[in-house]
Order: C-alpha cells, then sequence, then structure tokens
DNA sequence: GCCAACGTTGGC
DNA sequence: GCCAACGTTGGC
C-alpha cells in the first residue's frame, strides 16, 4: 500500500464535506496539473491518505481511502488529459497537524508538503505517514 | 491582499 | 526547443 496526500481548501471543498460522503466517497475533481495527475494514476485502491486544508486551517485533519481508480475528470468533459480518482474518508485525526509543526519536524523535512508547497496531490513514504498518525494521536505507543 | 514560487502557454 | 509572459497556488 502506499501513501498519498490531498489538498483542498475547506471553503471549496472541507473534511466534513468528504465526511457527510460516507462510504459512497467522493470524486477528487479539478486537479489541472499533470504532476498531480500523475501521482493519481499511480494510486491502487485502498491506498492511504491524508486530508490536508490548504488555505484556512493549513492542516492534515484527516485520513482518506482511494476508493476507485483514476478515470476521467468529470469537471472537465472537453479535455481528456484530466483525470482523477475517488476517495473517501476513513477518519479524523485526533488532533489535527499544522504545516508548521510539520515544518519544525526534521523527520518531515524531505516531505513535499514542506518542500513543494505547491503540489495539490502528493506522495507520502511510509516514514512519513507513521510521523505524522504519530503527532496527530494515532497509533502512538 | 500581497507576493514568491512554480507551471503553462505561445511566439519565435 | 527556448524563454518571456502570464496565470495560479498557497503561505504569510
Amino acid at each position: 500500500m502506499r501513501y498519498w496526500l490531498f489538498k483542498s481548501e475547506p471553503d471549496v471543498w472541507s473534511w466534513d464535506q468528504q465526511v457527510a460522503r460516507g462510504a459512497a466517497g467522493e470524486e477528487w475533481t479539478g486537479v489541472r496539473n499533470y504532476q498531480a495527475r500523475n501521482n493519481m494514476r499511480a494510486m491502487a485502491l485502498g491506498d492511504r491518505g491524508f486530508f490536508y486544508h490548504s488555505n484556512i486551517g493549513k492542516a492534515v485533519v484527516g485520513i482518506v481511502e482511494v476508493s476507485a481508480l483514476v478515470r476521467p475528470d468529470s469537471t472537465a468533459p472537453d479535455d481528456p488529459r484530466w483525470e482523477c480518482v475517488h476517495i473517501r474518508a476513513l477518519m479524523p485525526l485526533p488532533r489535527p497537524v499544522p504545516l508548521d509543526l510539520c515544518k519544525a519536524d526534521p523527520r518531515l523535512g524531505d516531505m513535499a508538503l514542506v518542500t513543494n508547497s505547491r503540489l495539490s496531490v502528493q506522495p507520502v513514504s511510509a516514514a512519513e505517514w507513521a510521523v505524522v498518525c504519530e503527532l496527530g494521536g494515532l497509533g502512538a505507543p
């Protein structure tokens, strides 16, 4: 299983809205960046991802799961370049992990969230995944 | 609201 | 294929 991070501005699409979709999940529309799209092409069913609130909040707030493989983005019907996966909410982080906490943690120095702030769909390493989960109050010993 | 960083577009 | 101009993202 691989790990990812999905960014959303909460006034456009928030964690609460994602949760409200339940197990049905939701199409992750709107990505118009090749790197981000390519990351979605690399996703497998059941891959996990962080749900990150950009702009407002600036924190990792929850965990999602890839619930449908990449397919054409329904919001770009005339442009076959753009594709997206579906994701569903699994659980919130007991404590949201703010961006500045990620920046301050030396173990996350290479995380794309820290080094490439403009990429909206990012890969997360297994080590980074474990650190953010720990900071968020999940799976601590 | 500003602006730096970055990606994309299009003229040459 | 280069690169200047432009647009967008997202932190501050």
